[in-house]
DNA sequence: GCCAACGTTGGC
DNA sequence: GCCAACGTTGGC
């Protein structure tokens, strides 16, 4: 099983309104990255299990786990002209972006800060707390999915 | 709201 | 292929 955390504003959609779908599933879509569409496309698979961040808002951090509920597929937004990231670039014949359905798993007891993973030594490489970074999906490996369970 | 970091675009 | 301009991300 591989391990994840994925990026999300909170005021757009937060682990509050993934426990509120249906069935706890939702389209992860949107993303418009090249090494993070990589990643959904081939590299995340059924099961794994992906921390939600919260980004972007008073209190950046982790505040949940989902699951990858089902594997890479196009990601329809892209043709959608209303759609706020309309590709007009991306052929529905060759799709350029890729979306994965993930499922709600659990909200954490607390949020796991920003500020707070900053200051660990074991987390020095973690894609998330180096300068600068950007990525929505990145991964993370079972050493440090574990040790930031543990913090919990 | 500011702004540093970074990705993308497009002229050359 | 270089790089300046521009847009976006996201912490603060």
């Amino acid at each position: 099983m591989n391990y994840w955390l994925m990026k999300s504003e909170p005021d757009v959609f937060s682990i509050s309104d993934l426990v509120n779908r249906p069935g706890q599933l939702e389209p992860w879509d949107g993303v418009r990255n090249y090494q993070a569409r990589n990643m959904i496309r081939d590299a995340m698979k059924l099961g794994d299990r992906v921390f939600f961040y919260h980004s972007n808002c008073a209190e950046p951090g982790i505040v949940g786990i989902m699951e990858v509920a089902k594997e890479s597929y196009p990601d329809l937004s892209a043709f959608d002209p209303n759609d706020k990231h309309f590709d007009r670039i991306s052929d529905p014949a060759n799709p350029r972006w890729f979306s994965i359905d993930v499922r709600y798993v659990k909200t954490l007891s607390r949020t796991i800060t920003l500020q707070e993973l900053k200051l660990k030594p074991e987390l020095t490489g973690l894609a998330l707390i180096k300068r600068g970074n950007r990525l929505s999906v990145m991964p993370v490996s079972e050493e440090q999915w574990q040790f930031i369970l543990a913090l919990e």
